[in-house]
DNA sequence: AAAACTCCTCTTTTT
DNA sequence: GAGGAGTTTT
């Protein structure tokens, strides 16, 4: 964002502020912290860390553990329009599940508040309170931004615009840009009402309608319309583009997971061998993460390169948190959830047993757990055999601490070492530490830090020469020119769990709106007749939204019988059975690139076209008649 | 306290 | 079907 930002201004981009709200926040509170209560060094908490302290003290409260999903939901929500515990309680009627969860919801801030920690809602949350106390730290921040610019609006919830509301001050001279269309974070506490309430809190607005599509066919536009068109709760608007209808959008219903698989890489293939599409032209877009795997054997199967977007990331990875967390609690002594996790990993013989013991001792000095063990240490409240294990824990860490290393790779390799962690670990687990190491040098510990827990999946860079593979939660903000969108079946999208809920079933509508509308010029949709669910085979109905879609503007394969007829490309293009003149692998000989070995080939005789791989000079897509190979 | 076994869950998720 | 978490066993 911020390369493409100064591409297009001529003006020094690094005096503006480019990012997230969240980084922003973090930017801010890292040096004005204070004014609300916390040190500077304070932790970021991400879903993790914030799933394993509300398990913690559902646990503690004697609170079915297994609800902590939807606790860490509906406190997630209080917190993003700014209901505190305080406020949540005194509307209960002090009876019902609201009140435990309201005390839970205490609970979990003060946890917070002693572990000097924050979750990713307070970041905004305290730099709204910080600029609602200190009215002269605000200013300096309004004097720093005299205009404001939100994109992706309808993202935003109501602490966010409680920030945004403060910043704007007088001037109000903020711009900001929003789809309702697009909202598919309404359950993470994302209210649309921040577009439906803009006009009334900044008076004056001046309200532009984005209705020209600069980026999809018309068959595309007309196709992801009819579907978001059912939708009840929404603007109505209606999208108009200048392009051409393009090619129809393709549907087929395929036998099961491993066919349909099978037909979009074959299509990625013929597409990519019979026209000028490269393999970064096209995407794949799912439901869930799990549909990845049978698409990336078939990839696998036709050689093309792909990358996967989202998923389990890196940082998720045990292995790799653990080691974080180490890093997390050397900078921040009093991270409670960060010690917990790494107390007794690698095992270092201190159990479940003399945890509690700390646990109670804590909670009774409100005090975090380090605090509390070195007190314990020191007063011989611990018993002997203990004591040793105990001593030594507190110390490498408090080395940690007081080290200062040349760059988080230093701090992580000393860690790893210090503690034996790689000892008895798997190969392919040392290698994600490995790599985590190697991505940490040139970075200090605290910056490694704040980016590991504030970066995202857009950050990545575009892949250069592959397929992208991504959910379709990642899809907002970019386009392709081919699309696929796999598995629209009643149960995967929409998701089963939206079925009894008007609202979420409307975000399964927009989800696939949002997908749909990133193709700019070839979308194909498809769906399956029998998927496997965890280990059940499931006959699958079509999805409902299939319905909604005009069939004039789609080309519509009810029921694939023969295989050749499941190649979209057969649609697109004649089939033609190729039997290759060059055999993929062989080695050729090119009049003015010289040598290099076939990477693909499809036709026959004078009509093939040959994919050659020069080395020093790279790819080339060739026309067998005019390239004048000569096979060696 | 470590090892072995059983159970359980299994969206998406900006940060 | 797999991986993680929790529980029981040694």
């Amino acid at each position: 964002m911020k390369e493409n930002i100064s591409r297009c201004l001529d003006c020094d981009h690094k005096q503006n502020w480019i990012g997230t709200f969240h980084s922003q926040c973090n930017k801010i509170l890292r040096k004005e912290i204070k004014a609300v209560g916390f040190k500077p060094d304070f932790a970021i908490y991400d879903d993790d860390d914030q799933s394993s302290l509300i398990r913690h003290i559902l646990k503690e409260f004697n609170i079915y553990e297994a609800l902590y999903k939807g606790v860490a939901s509906r406190i997630g929500i209080l917190k993003a329009s700014m209901i505190s515990p305080e406020d949540f309680l005194s509307q209960g009627d002090g009876f019902s599940f609201d009140e435990k969860l309201g005390r839970v919801y205490l609970r979990y801030q003060d946890e917070l508040q002693r572990s000097n920690s924050l979750d990713y809602d307070d970041l905004v949350r305290l730099t709204v309170k910080l600029f609602d106390e200190n009215p002269k730290v605000l200013h300096k921040y309004q004097e720093m931004f005299p205009a404001i610019l939100v994109d992706e609006f309808q993202d935003t919830n109501r602490a966010q615009f409680r920030l945004l509301q403060l910043l704007a001050g007088k001037q109000k001279n903020v711009c900001v840009a929003g789809d309702d269309d697009q909202s598919i974070f309404k359950s993470k506490g994302s209210d649309t009402g921040n577009i439906l309430n803009f006009e009334k809190e900044f008076p004056g607005t001046k309200v532009i309608k984005l209705d020209r599509n600069y980026r999809s066919t018309g068959n595309i536009l007309k196709v992801s319309s009819s579907v978001i068109a059912k939708n009840i709760q929404r603007k109505p608007k209606c999208l108009q583009t200048d392009n051409l209808c393009g090619e129809k959008v393709f549907y087929c219903n395929l036998g099961s997971e491993e066919d349909e698989a099978k037909y979009v890489s074959r299509a990625i293939k013929d597409l990519y061998l019979k026209s000028n599409y490269e393999y970064n032209n096209f995407a794949v877009f799912y439901r869930i993460n799990l549909q990845t795997k049978t698409l990336e054997d078939a990839l696998r199967e036709e050689s093309i390169p792909y990358q996967v977007i989202g998923g389990t990331s890196f940082y998720h990875r045990k292995e790799v948190k653990d080691i974080i967390s180490y890093v997390r609690l050397a900078l921040n002594n009093n991270d409670n959830v960060s010690l917990r996790r790494i107390i007794n990993s690698p095992a270092r013989g201190i159990g479940s047993t003399t945890i509690s013991k700390i646990e109670q001792e804590a909670k009774k000095n409100s005090l975090s757990l380090f605090k509390t063990l070195k007190s314990m240490l020191q007063t011989n409240g611990v018993a002997a055999s203990f004591k040793d294990k105990l001593a030594d824990f507190v110390k490498t860490i408090e080395d940690f601490s007081s080290r200062s290393y040349r760059s988080a790779a230093d701090m992580i390799k000393d860690i790893v070492e210090k503690t034996g962690y790689l000892d008895e670990l798997e190969e392919e687990r040392i290698q994600a530490i490995l790599e985590l190491s190697s991505s940490a040098e040139n970075i200090a510990s605290r910056d490694f830090i704040d980016r590991v827990s504030l970066s995202s999946a857009s950050d990545e860079a575009p892949p250069a020469h592959a397929v992208t593979l991504m959910p379709l939660h990642n899809t907002k903000g970019i386009e392709f020119p081919v699309v696929f969108i796999i598995g629209l079946e009643e149960g995967t999208l929409p998701y089963f769990k939206a079925f009894d809920n008007a609202a979420e079933m409307q975000e399964e509508r927009r989800l696939l709106y949002v997908g749909m509308t990133r193709a700019k010029q070839i979308l194909s949709l498809s769906s399956v007749k029998r998927r496997r669910v965890y280990s059940k085979i499931q006959e699958q109905e079509p999805s409902r939204f299939l319905a909604d879609m005009p069939k004039d503007c789609c080309t519509w394969v009810e029921r694939a019988q023969q295989k050749e007829k499941m190649v979209a490309s057969s649609a697109l293009h004649p089939p033609t059975k190729k039997a290759p003149s060059f055999i993929v692998g062989s080695r050729v000989k090119h009049p003015a690139w010289g040598v290099g070995i076939v990477r693909d080939c499809c036709g026959e005789g004078e009509e093939a076209k040959v994919t050659v791989n020069f080395p020093g000079i790279g790819l080339k897509r060739l026309a067998a008649k005019l390239a004048n190979l000569e096979r060696i």
